[in-house]
DNA sequence: TCTGGCGTAACAATTATCGTTACGACAGCC
DNA sequence: GGCTGTCGTAACGATAATTGTTACGCCAGA
């Protein structure tokens, strides 16, 4: 599986704007937070894209444009963010149809598909778990360097 | 995330290995499965390669080669199937190091690894729970199309 | 010795992600 | 009204993983 970044660059994106916020300031740009997560711009506006398509995100243009939290951190949860930027299920079916001849062949698309149903409502579940209120908490826990 | 179809097609497999054993056959080709999942014998040596590695299955070379069980379907779990086949993590990290002199980007990766973990925890558990025997057991229940 | 199937390398096709450049659209500000 | 900074998005290439396919040596029993 290749795994993918995504979900880890998109609550990066969030907590920052999050923080952000908190310090006073209005809207954050696509660049501050590439800077931050070390990537490029367009790849931090396509995400938050589609975070805003599912109402997590606003954004502004024109002049003073930038990104803004259109919920409380505390109200976003990383399920969220998931079915925002993760397309697709966990596991794949054969690409082409099995053998409906075959008793296994006929029968293990219905067996798996059982066994994935739940798993990703297993995963969903613990995602809805973490709300990014507590995403950011953790990162502000995280021990300092030493001086 | 890219879904692939390993653990799809090896649980196939090894379903139709452990049936065809019960069905009084000593070793199963790598043909013969292949054609039940309507793909190329070749796919099916590489995954059935790394269940070998995993001590699942072993194989028998020279004339009346092929396939068979190294345990019993009743012992053999998803999730060793997973581990088997499936090599990376669930999610990833940034593929760059975040800026370490912004909060968020020092913070960040620390915070979703703990996430991360719980997640492939409860991911490892659900598939734990699942024998092949089971499986097997689901797929002869399929309904059989009506004459 | 013959033969069927494993073991594995090699390559192409497909797909997804990620990085990058480019450029139009927009809205506040001078 | 023009300037400016940022969004919105298209386009392209690089990279990587998966899957399918061909090819061929190797093995062991008949």
């Amino acid at each position: 599986m290749s795994a993918n970044s995504r979900l880890t660059i998109a609550a990066h994106a969030l907590a920052w704007i999050g923080l952000y916020q908190r310090q006073g300031h209005e809207v954050a740009t696509s660049e501050q937070i590439a800077a931050s997560a070390n990537t490029n711009p367009v790849v931090i506006r396509r995400l938050l894209g589609e975070l805003r398509r599912a109402g997590l995100v606003e954004s502004r243009r024109g002049a003073g444009a930038g990104w803004s939290l259109a919920r409380e951190l505390g109200s976003i949860t990383l399920l969220d963010v998931y079915e925002a930027v993760e397309p697709g299920p966990l596991f794949a079916m054969h690409r082409t149809t099995p053998d409906q001849g075959c008793v296994v062949g006929h029968g293990i698309q219905p067996a798996m598909r059982g066994v994935y149903q739940d798993i990703e409502e297993t995963l969903r579940h613990e995602l809805a778990r973490v709300t990014l209120e507590k995403v950011l908490r953790d990162v502000l826990a995280a021990p300092r360097q030493p001086l």
